[in-house]
DNA sequence: CTCGTACTACGGTGGCTATCGTACTAACCG
DNA sequence: CGGTTAGTACGATAGCCACCGTAGTACGAG
């Protein structure tokens, strides 16, 4: 056993696995929507993205775990430990190849 | 009461009512998605569209009326009685209006 | 008027889900 | 080590929702 520090790792779909459905049902909630358009202004480079907790949410913070984890698990967005931290950015890149135009869409369509 | 026949009116968000949460988990099903690919390879003017039965789906009836009710309140279709009939057909110019380009990405996606 | 077709309304059921509080773990800072 | 910060796991609850069958309505054909 190694002496540095643990990498939590998390599960993601691959980008083959991401399901319509699965992210048409993730995106079709406020608070989730509302994460997304976060998310959106922030970069999406390996050491960009928000923590959980900059992310201003009208819930609790459980509540808020899950909701991202519905995002993960749907591969609408990337979650990796930093520190205490969890860096959350959206996965443009998988989402614009498996389904071209929709996050964009939903992004344009979120601000109204 | 004039004779001619009774046009059963059905409720229908305006084009300014049509919620984009409402869009989303209308879409956010199998069944439905699948409804909305089938309306797509039918036209839009007036006398266009598909009936319910016309639109094959491995529900029951009455499971299918539920969820022609759900995309007909998201403001995702207009339903019409044609006789014993209903016509359905997609709202694209209101939905293209309200969110460019979000009804036509998820055609795209749904296609696989 | 009777029959068949098309769809609806209603009631029920099981499963999912958004929400919370509480208790917990992981990492960093002194 | 002890304290602080960030997030998680768990259990509970209430509400929604997809699904069905049955009974009923609306319309057109004969």
């Amino acid at each position: 056993m190694p002496t540095t520090t643990a990498v939590r790792e998390l599960p993601h779909p691959s980008r083959e696995e991401i399901r319509l459905e699965a992210v048409l049902h993730a995106l079709a909630d406020p608070v989730r929507l509302r994460i997304i358009t976060v998310l959106n202004t922030h970069g999406e480079g390996e050491g960009n993205g928000a923590t959980c907790s900059q992310v201003e949410l009208p819930v609790s913070t459980s509540t808020a775990t899950h909701h991202f984890r519905v995002l993960r698990e749907a591969g609408v967005i990337n979650q990796c430990y930093r520190g205490t931290s969890k860096i959350n950015c959206l996965r443009r890149a998988d989402l614009e190849a498996r389904f071209p135009g929709l996050l964009d869409a939903v992004l344009r369509a979120a601000a109204n």
